[in-house]
DNA sequence: GATGACGGTCTTTTT
DNA sequence: GACCGTCATC
């Protein structure tokens, strides 16, 4: 056992695998092993160091990945049993850990978790509370600030003592009212499923001490993405052993917009003083091109733990650019490399077409409909999101917990039965009197002191009727699946979408296949199985999406949604600026240096080919612009770049032409001098403290009242200098 | 109360 | 150029 598992690692690798005691740093640069190391990591603990795999905690950034990382391990350790070791992503390991125990610190085990469409309606419901039109806030700025604030833990009563200007004391009053809607209807959101969990540990010593006695080790992947309350509940998990190894690429770290802090990554050297740091410097995936293209895009970063990464691996071809006239003849270039290569013998799984934004994948779908190519989308709409599943659900939900107003207010006239907006308002209104949920106000309903119409009462009741037969059936002892068929049936589900004249087949289909989904819980118990199958429901990540199994088919995804993975030949079109480096990330030096992370990560997942491109044209909104290649092209140096027009109509650009800098032709002097107080659209009020030129620009160091400091180039950010 | 037409907004990335 | 919310009409 032990030669099988030790000898194919090197000399790094092997001591993030046996290093079995105290804290450890993993840093992990792409292609250097880092699935293999935890992998291994975790079947040395078992079959060598006799941990049970119980005792084992493994962190991961998808559910696939925790999946993918059980099924390699089953494969490796045949008479243990890798199913039981505890992983899954923070939100569901904390969900877990709440349905548990959460009722010592008053969370009821059957809450509902709201997703990013049930929060928008609750910050709607909040603004309409305090009195905010929500025409003017668009509500997702609120959404962003309360995430933020969760992420950072910053308790809603002190949010608002704190915050002193007009919008801040607005947004902490909807932050409040939020959190209130969120308490009526019984349910938490996806940051409060940690900062719960966290507040569990505080409150519970026992639960905690329980909890650490049981994980003995402790594995978290993509450490660099974690956020603040993530790397507490990690920390919290970690008892007396130290045993904690976390495995991250600060050069990887893409989701700082998310609230991931890669300070995490040094706070863990303070934190856990005596933790070993061990450097995984070697790519087995990429070619030296791809890799040496790579390191010197990632290079131009100036915040960085610089870590270089090797490869002993062959030159391989060279990296192809390509410029097209526009999005489609873009799409088109590229399906005709697809075809061409799959005749020198790579398989449409092999391709995958990687996108700073999802409304890019359009162009490529046509293309390959167009060209019979096969093709997976990722993520885009995804399968959770469709409105026949998320009105499936919401019954469900309001199953297991009938305080859900929300899941209620969606599907009280879905199908159509008679209920309209007065009916809904008198019978909330109701609801609010007696303190009670809509859902409980209706399953009591007193007419007579109802004062709507008759019809209205008719209809009432009649949904009363139907709410009663299928909270009778979930009580009986039958399964999952033959609760979804009572709900389609009763309400009348079926004939309702059947009924629509588009799309009615696939939106059959996709209940289908929640049903077969469904089905998969049907050996527990059904009380536990309607808990289980809803937390599945509302944390799977893009790569769960059923639509991504079929296999034989080229993949479509965002850059983002690529971090882990590795495909054989990798095509990264859109490479403008406003793309990538996207327009909304281009105003301070710490959001480009991200962007370009972002890129790095893009090209370090080929394998063998990688194909840039970028298109003069290209249509955002209806208008067609004129577009200015990406800096980050020139990031790359041009003997690793075979500049490929394969146009026939722009022969006269075939020349290796430098974009021009944009802003080399200001030559701007400072306008704005260290001192100066400036005000910015979008990170507010705050004082220069530096400005530094840069290549006939100024980088200008601003200390925001709120977002603190930020770089900031002079000729993109639009800063107003304030008397 | 249901349906359809219109007009305004928007697109970054996601657990 | 799609989607959502609002409004007018049946």
């Amino acid at each position: 056992m032990k030669s099988d598992l030790l000898t194919k690692l090197n000399k790094q690798q092997l001591l993030a695998v046996t290093n079995d005691s105290g804290p450890l740093l993993v840093i992990a640069g792409p292609g250097s092993g880092k699935t293999r190391v935890i992998v291994h990591r975790v079947a040395f603990l078992i079959s060598e160091k006799q941990v049970k795999p119980d005792e084992i905690m493994v962190v991961t950034f998808t559910n696939k990945a925790s999946r993918e990382l059980k099924d390699r391990l089953n494969g490796l350790l045949g008479q243990y049993d890798a199913s039981r070791i505890i992983s899954g992503t923070f939100h569901s390991i904390a969900s877990k850990m709440l349905r548990i125990n959460g009722d010592s610190i008053g969370i009821a085990n059957n809450f509902s978790i709201y997703d990013r469409e049930d929060q928008i309606s609750i910050v709607r419901q909040a603004c309409e509370l305090v009195e905010v039109d929500t025409k003017r806030y668009n509500p997702s700025i609120f959404l962003s600030i309360i995430s933020n604030a969760k992420s950072k833990m910053i308790d809603p009563i002190l949010n608002q003592a704190t915050s002193d200007s007009l919008f801040d004391k607005l947004a902490a009053n909807v932050y409040l009212e939020y959190e209130k809607l969120l308490h009526d209807n019984q349910a938490l959101d996806f940051d409060d499923l940690l900062l719960r969990a966290c507040t569990l540990f505080e409150k519970s010593p026992l639960v905690l001490a329980d909890l650490q006695n049981r994980i003995k080790y402790l594995l978290v992947d993509e450490f660099q993405d974690t956020n603040f309350v993530q790397y507490k509940f990690a920390k919290q998990l970690t008892g007396d052993s130290q045993n904690i190894c976390v495995v991250g690429d600060p050069d990887q770290s893409i989701y700082s917009w998310r609230n991931a802090d890669l300070r995490n990554i040094l706070n863990f050297q303070k934190d856990f003083k005596n933790c070993t740091v061990v450097k995984l410097v070697e790519n087995y995936r990429s070619t030296s091109n791809i890799l040496n293209a790579s390191q010197a895009l990632i290079s131009q970063n100036s915040n960085r733990i610089t870590n270089d990464i090797e490869t002993y691996n062959p030159e391989g071809t060279p990296i192809e650019l390509h410029v097209a006239e526009n999005e489609y003849d873009e799409a088109s270039i590229i399906t005709e490399k697809i075809k061409k290569l799959r005749l020198e013998g790579f398989s449409y799984e092999n391709f995958a077409v990687t996108y700073r934004v999802n409304a890019q994948s359009r162009a490529f779908e046509e293309a390959f409909v167009r060209n019979g190519v096969p093709y997976k989308l990722i993520g885009a709409l995804k399968f959770y999101q469709r409105r026949e599943i998320k009105d499936i659900i919401a019954y469900l939900r309001i199953i297991q917990n009938s305080n859900d107003d929300n899941s209620m207010l969606r599907v009280i006239n879905v199908p159509p039965r008679g209920i309209g907006e007065r009916t809904v308002t008198a019978l909330k209104n109701l609801a609010n009197l007696n303190g009670d949920s809509v859902c409980h106000a209706l399953l009591n309903l007193d007419e007579t002191v109802l004062n709507i119409h008759k019809t209205g009462i008719k209809s009432l009741k009649n949904f009363q009727g139907i709410l009663n037969e299928v909270i009778e059936e979930s009580l009986s002892d039958h399964s999952l699946t033959s609760l979804l068929d009572k709900i389609l049936s009763i309400t009348g589900y079926r004939e309702h979408i059947l009924r629509e004249l588009e799309g009615s087949e696939e939106r059959w289909e996709n209940i289908g296949e929640l049903r077969s989904i469904a089905g998969q819980f049907d050996d527990i118990q059904p009380n536990e199985a309607l808990n289980a199958f809803l937390d599945q429901v509302a944390l799977v990540t893009a790569e769960d999406d059923p639509s991504s199994d079929s296999n034989e088919s080229v993949t479509l995804i965002t850059l983002h949604q690529t971090k882990g993975l590795e495909f054989p030949v990798v095509f990264i079109p859109g490479l403008e600026e406003g793309l990538l480096p996207h327009s909304r990330s281009m105003d301070s030096f710490d959001e480009i240096e991200e962007e370009r992370r972002l890129f790095y990560v893009g090209i370090t997942r080929a394998i063998s080919n990688l194909y840039l491109s970028w298109s003069k044209y290209r249509t955002i909104f209806g208008t067609t612009t004129r577009t200015i290649r990406s800096q980050f092209v020139d990031n790359i140096p041009e003997n690793l770049l075979k500049i490929v027009n394969t146009n026939k109509f722009q022969l006269e650009e075939r020349s290796f032409t430098k974009t021009t800098n944009l802003f080399d032709q200001q030559n701007l002097l400072p306008t704005i001098n260290e001192g100066d107080k400036v005000e910015h659209f979008k990170f507010g009020k705050g004082v220069v403290v530096q400005t530094i030129p840069r290549s006939g620009d100024f980088e200008i160091v601003v200390a925001f009242k709120v977002n603190g400091i930020k770089h900031l180039l002079s000729s993109v950010a639009k800063l107003k200098v304030l008397e």
